[in-house]
Parts: structure tokens; sequence; C-alpha cells
DNA sequence: GTTGTATTCAGGTAAAACCCTCTTGAAATA
DNA sequence: TATTTCAAGAGGGTTTTACCTGAATACAAC
């Protein structure tokens, strides 16, 4: 029985990996691969110039110029037809979440096997959504809070102020920055020393990095 | 006319990829993917297990169990008449040379043009090797040191005090730790201030981060 | 109104951190 | 032997951090 074609777009900047995912995918019976980009402002152009859209997206995260965030926000802004199916190498909970809140259909790790890829994109097509086990159980993991992590919540100035504080800046400086007396911003480190724990500077640099508040 | 086929076999942790490029490479006149390998050690056992040997083996660098680094070392030292490429994200200037001199015969970015990984395996079966412009561009830059990276090297005891010394104790407690006087351990720090150009503590913990010194 | 509570900031102090210069002693080298 | 080099450490200084307590303001809740 003839089953109609099924579309696939692929937005990566592995060109290897997407250029390679084309033929597997065409390898599929029922799919076909529309067009490749590198990286979402591509997808843009190619989606409005094309005119005819693809069923499915194949969206990778860690992109230049326009990543997987930014590029589904605006897919489901402005294409919410096409479901799309976030690609990534890494099983970050938060990650997941965030592009799954963004209207990724399902959330692929680069690990999977080929074969799970064809199950992946034919039951988004037929059911709307899929999702492997691994992303099923670190979804649940995040709605059955484990007894540690406490979720700790900094307001906007904490934020800055311990980014700032992350560099070789002075208090004096990150005064002047943000535009606040030295001695408001003495209050700030002295809030974060009590309520992390933490001695000095140091310890706020690595709580900043192990928290993913600040990069390297 | 009928040339001789080629065997390839993949060695990568992300099957996905390693699964749509063996389509890809399949699809590639004069050569066949004999088999793939998620990491090192699997490699080492079907190697010994399997009888025949690929004429070329794809290899990850950043992959679990036995890295690309370890692999290369022992495919160089147990199957020199194979011949690998290296294959990766990052084009490290380090990590190129690294594996160059662990025998690569070839060091492919996972950003390439498909079409490129034909002429990569074609290039290295005819000439023995293959390089890209951008890989050739960076070890020539290797070659003609630039003149602001000196290679910054540490005696024990400076590496010592900068691992201390990104974590929450005091100079004075490094001392101790360290069996030598807060006057000493003073002039480390000083030392190093210098000569790296930071101006505080966490000037250090953000370059010991940066040159891998330490983790978080 | 009064009672919270959050934000900003002040004064004061001790301890670290930071910086420069100098001595000593041992080892390497000329 | 004389000279240089270098790690360890000292003296003595300034600046920054770190810690405490308390006050003025503002805004919302009772």
């Amino acid at each position: 029985m003839k089953q109609r074609l099924h579309t696939v777009a692929i937005v990566d900047d592995h060109l290897l990996l997407s250029g390679s995912l084309e033929k597997l995918i065409n390898s599929f019976d029922g799919f076909k691969v529309l067009f490749h980009a590198s990286n979402g402002k591509e997808l843009q152009h190619k989606l409005k110039a094309n005119g005819v859209a693809p069923d499915i997206v194949l969206l990778d995260i860690n992109m230049p110029v326009m990543d997987g965030f930014e590029t589904a926000a605006w897919l489901n802004e402005n294409y919410p037809q096409i479901k799309f199916l976030a690609l990534s190498m890494e099983d970050d909970e938060k990650v997941i979440l965030k592009m799954l809140q963004n209207g990724a259909k399902g959330y692929l790790l680069k690990d999977i096997h080929p074969d799970k890829l064809k199950i992946a994109l034919s039951e988004v097509m037929d059911r709307g959504y899929y999702h492997s086990e691994k992303v099923a159980a670190t979804l649940l993991h995040s709605i059955q809070p484990s007894n540690k992590e406490v979720e700790v919540k900094f307001k906007e100035n904490e934020l800055t102020f311990m980014q700032l504080a992350c560099s070789e800046m002075t208090y004096k400086e990150i005064a002047d920055v943000m535009n606040l007396s030295p001695k408001t911003i003495d209050g700030y480190r002295q809030e974060l020393f009590n309520r992390l724990h933490i001695k000095n500077r140091v310890g706020l640099v690595i709580y900043a990095l192990k928290n993913n508040i600040i990069e390297i």
C-alpha cells in the first residue's frame, strides 16, 4: 500500500551528520529530505523562499548564529503546523524541558540507533509526538524532584552581581557598573555567602560554574 | 573499470551519526563499511574477533570508555597497516597535533561537506593521507608560533598552589598544607599574577579552568 | 494607621589579599 | 673560584574582602 511521502528538513551545523542523515532518511520508506540548513537563520530563509514547508524538522540544539532554542520558539510561533524534533548530544534535563516547552514534539539523543530515528519520525507523524525511554525517564525525574535539589532562585540583581563577581572586577567596580553603593554590593555578597554556605569569592565562582550561572 | 573495494570501520559513540555515515559511505563507489564500534575497546574486540581488518578507520575523538587518543596510540602500535582518520567537532590545535602525532592520516571536522568525506577516503587510500585546508592552516599556524602564545609551563609547586588557590582555602591554609611559609605562597601568587596578567584570585580560577588545570 | 518585609546604604573592624623590595642559601655555570 | 641563577622566605606597606549591626525608605498587607 502506497502511503503519502512525508518531508523532512534537517537543521544542523555539522554537514557530515546532516548529509549522511539525509541518505539515511531517504532510505526510509515514506520519508524524504526536503532541504538542509546549518542554523536557524538559514531555516527561516529557506522556509520563506521555498514556499513548501516540510512536515518535520530535525533541529539540532547547539548551533552558531541562531541556536535550537531560538529556532524552536520561532517555529512554534510562525509555523505551528511543522512538527520538530530536537536533536542533541547531551541529555541535560533543563535543556530537554526547555525544548519541549518551546514546542518540540520529541527529543532525540545523537547516540540513538538509526532504526530508532525511523520509529521516531513515524510516531511523530502518526501520534504527533515521540519520546524515547531515556528522555521519558528524565522527564519523570524532573517532576519527582529529588529531596536535595532545593532549586535556589536568585533575584535579577543578585544574578548580575554574581556574574560580575566571577570576573576580575573589584566590588567597588561592580558597584559602579550596577549603579549601586559599594555597601549595597557588600550586602548582596554577604547574603549570598550565607545562603550558599561559601567562604569567599572563589566559592562563589565555583558555585556559579556548577549551577550554569556563568560559563568559562 | 572495476576497482578494489576499500573497507571502512567507524568508531563513534553517536549511533545516529555512525549509522547514517555507513549509508553515506556505502553509497560511495569503491567503499564499504565493514563494522562499527562505539569506542576503542569495542574496536579492539572486533578487530581481534573479526580476523579481517578494515583499510580505513574513522575514529571519533570524544568517546567514553576508550577515547580517540588511546585508540589511536593502540592502533598505531598494533595495526600499523590500518590508516585512520580522526573525526571531531572542534578544530583545537593541540588535539589535531596530538592525533597526528599518534599516527592519524588526517583530521576531519564534523562540519565538512559529505562529498569531502569521499575525497578524504580516496586520498587516504591513494596518497596515504588527507588534510583539509582548515586543518592544514591550523598546522601551519602551529609551526609558526604566534608571538603571544609562549606555551606557559608551571613548576610542580606552582601547579599545586594554583589548584589549592582555586578552592575556598586562604593563603595561610594553603601554606600550611604545602608546608611552606605564607610568604613563599605569596611569592607564588605574585609571580603567577604577573606572568598570567591577572588581577586577583578570580582571574586565577578562570585561567586554571580555561587551561584545564582544574575541573569543576 | 500599623505592621511587616524588602531594598538600599552607613559605620566600623579585622582579616585576607595584594604589591614591592630585599636577604639568604644552595645549586648551576663560567 | 667567582658569578649567576633561582627558590624560599622576610619586612612592611596598601587595598580589598569579609563580617556585623543598624537605619532610612518604600511598598504592600492587615
